[in-house]
DNA sequence: TTGACATACCTAGAGATGCTATGTATACTA
DNA sequence: TAGTATACATAGCATCTCTAGGTATGTCAA
């Protein structure tokens, strides 16, 4: 069966979802799992963590806003900052497949070449 | 500046390696950081971790080997289970980095639709 | 109305993994 | 003979994610 995956790159994610429109964090974590197609599940103890950090460092900012449905959500907003902080995150990852993807067709057992 | 890379998927890497050759720990790492144009060089301290730990789980074989130098060398041999767990890897390795850029191809941010 | 479930946020502690720093030793070369 | 490259190894640290748990509200069916 297939290896679950892990969230090697949660922080890079998460500023990704946030490019597009602010979100809150139960959302987000709906919203990834569907863009990626059910690939990854966040976990709670894995995104809270990580949203926090990203606040810390001054790269989202958070706000309250009432739900229709009565409830109180805390959506996070991406900043300047943030957004030069996803385009470099980005493209490090872009190096970083690129690498790896270069040293598996290397491989010849793998058939990729 | 371009970020540092670090080592998330030192495991599938190392076996990718032997899976052509067997190959000894220092050529592994001159190897490893030729065949992704220097984006990867992997410290002694995380190569030889894994191959102790890949060793343990019987996905590879070490055996010494005296090279023209006069030297010994410790080489390292891919086992039946170490191909299998290859591929499974690297399947793994493809969903997964299939799921980022799904992810990352819905950031208007970045165009990369 | 009550129980189950989805929504929504949060944290402590454990586990896994890679890095830093260091040690040891041999071969080559300037 | 001093420096650099080769070659293997480990202890301790740092980082990151997950497990597991807690708290609370809204919705819907029995």
């Amino acid at each position: 069966m297939a290896k679950k995956q892990t969230m090697d790159h949660a922080q890079l994610l998460v500023l990704s979802l946030l490019a597009g429109e602010d979100m809150y964090g139960y959302q987000m974590i709906v919203e990834l799992s569907r863009r990626s197609d059910h690939t990854f599940e966040m976990k709670e103890g894995t995104l809270y963590p990580v949203l926090h950090g990203l606040e810390r460092e001054g790269l989202v900012e958070a706000y309250q806003q009432e739900a229709p449905t009565g409830r109180v959500r805390k959506y996070y907003h991406l900043t300047r900052r943030g957004t030069a902080s996803l385009k470099e995150e980005a493209q490090a990852w872009q190096t970083y497949s690129g690498a790896v993807n270069a040293v598996l067709r290397a491989c010849p057992a793998l058939g990729l070449a």
